[in-house]
DNA sequence: GCCAACGTTGGC
DNA sequence: GCCAACGTTGGC
């Protein structure tokens, strides 16, 4: 089982809005990048866990934990003509863009906050949502790195 | 609103 | 293949 961290915007869909849709579930769709469309193609499983991080906000960090409950297929809101994610380029016969969908396992009743995470960046080694300058919505996370994440919950 | 970092596009 | 221009991300 693997770990990763996803971004998302909580003024477009955070975590309340997973705590509040059906099952819990949502698809993961809309992401164009085409390094983050790899990890959702090739490397998410069923069974992996991920960090839901809040990105673009007042207080940007963790919110909560949740879980690969379909591993990658395509989608289908690059198909959708007049979609914001409408990507005319994709033919669903050689789809460009994926998705996985996600189940939220529990919220944190105490967030990260970045400022945390950066306050342990030592411990923390090569946490990738701490680069300078990193913008993939989508990123690893190694077993060592997410245990040390949670024990600052 | 500012700015750094990065990805993509397109001319050559 | 190079590189400048442009758009987006995301923290502050």
């Amino acid at each position: 089982m693997k770990h990763w961290l996803i971004k998302s915007e909580p003024a477009t869909f955070g975590i309340e809005d997973l705590a509040a849709a059906p099952h819990r579930r949502t698809g993961w769709y809309g992401v164009r990048n085409y390094q983050a469309r790899n990890m959702l193609r090739d490397e998410m499983d069923k069974g992996d866990l991920a960090f839901f991080y809040h990105s673009s906000c007042a207080a940007p960090g963790i919110y909560g934990i949740v879980k690969v409950v379909k591993a990658g297929y395509p989608d289908p809101t690059a198909f959708e003509r007049g979609h914001d994610d409408y990507d005319p380029a994709s033919d669903p016969a050689v789809p460009r863009w994926f998705a996985v969908d996600v189940e939220l396992v529990r919220p944190l009743a105490q967030p990260i906050a970045l400022a945390t995470l950066k306050a342990h960046a030592r411990a923390l080694g090569d946490l990738a949502v701490l680069r300078k300058g990193n913008r993939l919505s989508i990123t690893p996370v190694t077993a060592e790195q997410w245990r040390r994440v949670l024990a600052l919950a």
